[in-house]
RNA sequence: GCCGGUGUGGCGAAAUGGAAGACGCACAGGACUUAAAAUCCUGGGACCAUAAAAAGUCGUGCGGGUUCGAGUCCCGCCACCGGCACCA
């Protein structure tokens, strides 16, 4: 490639725009309330200057990239295809008349620095600053409209003091049930026993008092500690959340994980599940993601049922509803958590299961408990003692990878105990299973096995009762012969037939007892002496019984959900301190405490070694200085995950300097809300009879107007982001619900063998050798060319130089030959010395190009083109206004006379895509007649003529009995007579008709004609 | 297994239910050139036929259906990609 000849002269075009809008800080964007220089082009277009309030600034729209961590490797050809995506979006928005923000920052706390430092003993900050550096400088190297003064690095004091400030807030709430919203610890209504003012006078009691009213308080917070069995990463040296354990390994590296139990910090974002579950519903993500959102969130519908213990008399009859202070009728996660959790501090009584299926109730014949459940070893007979002992050391010896890697085959114990089902007060025998998960439910299952396939599985294998409860209203899969079973046909079923009657009718429903059946049907075998479930379908069925248990205290309807709450320190050195003390009360017991506000940043200690310590504590533990306070506190030493600084930094960028709020109110409602200020874009004076857009009143989008980046963030940064943006909201400091109101994920970039890019396979490609061999404007260019945003595609050298000789093209129907000829003779006899950018000047525009009125054909080429990209930028439809700019410039190519106005509309067409040249071609075009140039980037985009693009005549294909025959010619104004008659005189389709009746015609006016012959 | 997405030339891909394959790559032929590169022009789904063509037939993963007409809508499958996965 590098051999061939330079299409046009980007090596001086390129790097001269991009000085000249960096001298310009021609994409700044502007605050309200900010001073606007008079002479920026924003000013200019906008007709603004000075201090402007918000409601004098043009609509907001943010375009936002998911901000890169940056990694030592650079850049490959892969990273800037949502960020070119993003950047032709700003600079439309921008000539459209938008105040256009288009931030960038890094993601720069992360793992890889720190285990470099624990290599090399080079600090982490060190390595971080030299990433950004090169970061920065490819970013820059491809013209990208970033605003550049709001540039941030999660890594910085003044950044992360925020983010702990944001901690602190989480830290000092609490999640209402009542108000279904976060408040000020303050608000905490404390149960009975504990509210002010104490009525005893005894010391002692007093003391213990208060210790309840902290813990109490403590752990409602929604930054709380505790004691839970975590993932731990040996190889990383620390845990790791839920979301970065995939199949029992880190996500990152691949390194085995064990559970452990630890102190740690949490973030309550359970108490969000619905909210983050509802609230996708108002937002334009893509089904795919949206569903990962709700797969991950799990919520299941179903009912608590309490099952007694064979020769146990219930102390309590108790549910969780009544165990416990209840403000809601539906009782919420955190109460029936601590009703599970008290179950370890009482007597075996009775055992809570959940299911989704409670309308199989009559069918469970036994119940599984996790083998870590708290009633185990109290269950457990002598006989089986030694066998449940033996399970459980198996199980505990397992990884959870083995756990779900040995999924196929069910194992399990019985526990020798048995427990009483409610409805048919059968005696039924209790097992332990690692099929059942303690952290999920309550830890214990009601098993139903010929309803649920696991159950089933496991009752075939140790010979438990299978009973049938519910009818098929199909046949069983095996049960039909073939596919197009009628329902008439079931009466010739031998076997599993049976009717009920629904609705007055009798229909036929299929039970069986050999086969498991997990759909929703018909009850039936579903009745005691108080309540009845037979006939009812399923959805009834679950009703009555959630109902007759309730009314018994034996059940209780509620809502469950998969996601867990956010584990959410590390044990690690480059990441944020936590701002919290601990200190040692009166009774011995270690309590922690919050750095007050102004005492932020908390820096980390300088240290000379980054392991974790001998004791297993974090790297933070070794700095003894910084951790012991003088007052005896001790500071705490896990640091934050690396997702803590990308939770908002959306929000920071709004405001990336300001010193006494993590984001200024006005500002914050400017950008992100709802109702910012209508926009009151001017139409100047149109150039060519064209009028620019106008948009008129058009309200602005509630948070981030679009959002672009890859999917591998789907259940971990936009989960973890949105969370914090609802905290923020209920707490009042942001004014939208929901932070990106659009979202796109760019597909990956494969290499040019169809795999993905990696330096293993040695196939990755720096974005410096494109930008090298044909400049940044082709690179930009072929990254959209390439196929729709959001599909994964393979990278293809040869279709760069594609786009490459595009835009040659575009070049060479600008410029004079001769005098191009003449400036490369120049620069190849120039010395590097000299300045190379002067000889730019050598080149003249070609003499085609005269300020004259356009032929009608050629407006009608232009304003195709313009629709066409309009349409296609409105929709990210890159690839297709690509390939109608090409389509144009195939045709101006032929062109003996190029009037001027159509050659500034196509480079306003282009300027998204090429900047650079455009910007190069634009100024030429001014100079050259004499015009003073208005910045490219803020000249008013275009608006397209319908009237142009009308064709007094048209081809009209004909079709006889749907096959084409031929294509006429008529008239655009033909009638539907006409066209009949014209189609049915056509030579070509005369031989099809003829001597054939015709039965009907078919006529599309402006589209076809079919004939129908008989 | 469940959820989501995608299947169209040699390749990347286009097509509000109305001319399938725009645009680009690769390829072939031609012009320019001492020559090459670059550039410009022309061609092209498959089959059948032919000296060459015209005409014709078949074509959007597979099988059905709706419609005057289906890449597009409906039903049933298959393959690939991504996610989840003993969540009761």
């Amino acid at each position: 490639m590098s051999s061939s000849r330079r299409q046009y002269p980007f090596h001086l075009i390129e790097p001269k725009w991009q000085k000249v809008w960096d001298e310009q800080q021609a994409f700044r964007a502007f605050n309200p309330g900010e001073e606007i220089p008079a002479n920026h082009p924003f000013a200019l277009r906008h007709k603004l200057s000075g201090k402007v309030s918000a409601a004098q600034l043009p609509a907001k729209f943010y375009i936002l990239d998911m901000f890169p961590y940056p990694s030592g490797a650079g850049l490959h050809v892969g990273h800037p295809e949502g960020y070119t995506a993003t950047d032709i979006l700003a600079r439309y928005k921008r000539a459209q008349g938008f105040n256009v923000l288009h931030p960038m920052g890094w993601d720069a706390f992360g793992l890889p620095a720190e285990q470099y430092a624990v290599k090399t003993g080079q600090h982490p900050r060190q390595t971080t600053e030299e990433n950004i550096a090169t970061f920065k400088r490819q970013i820059q190297s491809l013209g990208f409209s970033y605003d550049w003064s709001r540039e941030l690095a999660t890594t910085d004091p003044d950044y992360f003091q925020w983010t702990q400030w944001i901690f602190l807030k989480f830290y000092n709430s609490w999640f209402n049930p009542k108000t279904n919203k976060a408040e000020p610890i303050e608000n905490l209504k404390y149960p009975a026993g504990l509210r002010l003012p104490f009525l005893t006078s005894d010391k002692t009691e007093l003391k213990n008092l208060e210790l309840s009213r902290r813990n109490f308080r403590d752990g409602k917070r929604l930054a709380y500690v505790k004691e839970a069995p975590v993932w731990w990463c040996e190889e990383l040296g620390t845990v790791l959340a839920n979301e970065e354990v995939i199949d029992g390994k880190s996500e990152v590296g691949g390194f085995p994980v064990v559970r452990k139990l630890m102190r740690q910090w949490m973030l309550r974002i359970t108490a969000y599940a619905e909210k983050l579950l509802t609230d996708l519903d108002t937002i334009d993500w893509s089904d795919s993601l949206k569903e990962m959102q709700r797969n991950w969130i799990g919520k299941s519908e179903g009912a608590y049922v309490c099952f007694s213990l064979e020769g146990r008399t219930k102390s309590v009859k108790e549910s969780p509803k009544n165990s416990i202070e209840s403000d809601s009728d539906i009782i919420n996660l955190e109460e029936i958590d601590a009703f599970i959790q008290s179950s370890s501090e009482r007597k075996a009584d009775s055992i809570w299961v959940f299911t989704t299926r409670p309308d199989t109730l009559f069918g469970a014949t036994y119940v599984v408990l996790a083998p870590e459940h708290p009633f185990v070893n109290e269950l457990t007979t002598d006989e089986q003692r030694a066998a449940v002992q033996a399970y459980k050391t198996e199980v505990a010896k397992k990884s959870d990878l083995q756990r779900t890697d040995l999924a196929k085959e069910k194992t399990g114990v019985f526990t020798g105990a048995f427990a009483v089902n409610p409805v048919t007060d059968e005696k039924i025998p209790i097992w332990i299973a690692d099929y059942v998960l303690a952290s999920y439910g309550t830890g214990a299952i009601m098993a139903v096995p010929a309803h649920d396939e696991r159950d089933f599985e496991f009752a075939k294998k140790f010979k438990l009762q299978i009973k049938s409860v519910v009818g098929s209203l199909k046949p069983f899969p095996s049960l039909a012969i073939n596919s197009t079973f009628g329902y008439d046909d079931f009466s010739k079923l031998k076997r599993g037939e049976r009717t009920v009657v629904i609705n007055g009718e009798e229909v036929f429903v299929f039970t069986s007892e050999t086969e498991c059946f997990v759909g929703e049907g018909v009850a039936w075998n579903s009745a005691n002496s108080e309540v009845s479930l037979n006939d009812l379908p399923t959805a009834e069925a679950k009703q009555k019984i959630t109902a007759w248990l309730e009314e018994k205290n034996l059940g209780k309807k509620t809502i469950n959900y998969k996601l867990r709450d956010w584990l959410f320190s590390r044990q690690r050195y480059w990441g944020e301190p936590f701002p919290i003390v601990w200190k040692v009360g009166p009774d011995g017991q270690s309590y922690h405490e919050a750095l007050p506000e102004n005492s932020l940043p908390l820096l980390p200690p300088t240290l000379e070694d980054y392991k974790p310590t001998a004791t297993g504590e974090p790297p933070l533990a070794r700095a003894k200085d910084w951790v012991n306070l003088p007052d005896g506190s001790v500071r705490e030493t896990n640091t934050m995950p690396q997702w803590a600084g990308s939770c908002w930094y959306y929000l920071r960028y709004l405001d990336a300097k300001n010193n006494s709020a993590f984001v200024g109110k006005d500002v914050e409602n400017y950008w992100m809300g709802a109702d910012s200020p209508k926009s009151k874009v001017q139409s100047p004076k149109p150039d060519v009879g064209l009028e620019t857009l106008d948009i008129g009143l058009k309200s602005t989008t509630p948070g981030v107007d679009l959002y672009v980046g890859g999917t591998e963030h789907a259940v971990l940064h936009l989960l973890y982001a949105r969370f914090w943006h609802k905290v923020l909201f209920d707490l009042g400091y942001v004014s939208t619900p929901e932070p990106f109101f659009k979202l796109v994920n760019q597909g990956m970039v494969l290499g040019e063998d169809n795999q993905k890019m990696s330096k293993s396979r040695g196939n990755v490609i720096p974005v410096d050798v494109p930008v090298a061999e044909v400049g940044t404007d082709a690179l930009r260019l072929y990254e959209m060319f390439m196929g729709p945003l959001e599909m994964v595609k393979p990278w293809n050298t040869k279709g760069v130089e594609g786009v490459y000789r595009f835009l040659g093209r575009v070049w060479r129907l600008f410029v004079d030959e001769k005098s191009e000829t003449a400036f490369e003779q120049a620069e190849t006899l120039a010395t590097a010395t000299q300045r190379h950018g002067e000889l730019l000047e050598l080149i003249l525009l070609d003499g085609g190009i005269m300020d004259i009125a356009a032929t009608p054909a050629q407006l009608k080429a232009m304003h195709a083109c313009i629709k066409k990209v309009t349409e296609d930028l409105d929709g990210l439809r890159f690839n297709t206004a690509i390939s109608a700019m090409m389509v144009f410039i195939n045709e101006a190519m032929t062109w003996q006379t190029k009037p001027l106005a159509l050659m500034k509309i196509f480079l306003q067409l282009l300027a998204p895509f090429a900047p650079h040249l455009a910007e190069e071609l634009w100024a030429r075009l001014h100079s050259t007649f004499g015009q003073t140039a208005p910045s490219l980037a803020y000249a008013p985009w275009p608006k397209f003529d319908a009237a142009l693009l009308v064709e007094s005549e048209i081809e009209i294909p004909v079709q006889v009995n749907g096959k084409l025959r031929d294509v006429i010619k008529v008239s655009v104004n033909a009638t539907q007579a006409d066209l009949e008659t014209a189609a049915k005189n056509s030579e070509k389709v005369k031989p099809f008709i003829e001597g054939k009746t015709i039965k009907k015609i078919i006529v599309v006016p402006k589209k076809m004609v079919n004939l129908i012959v008989g």
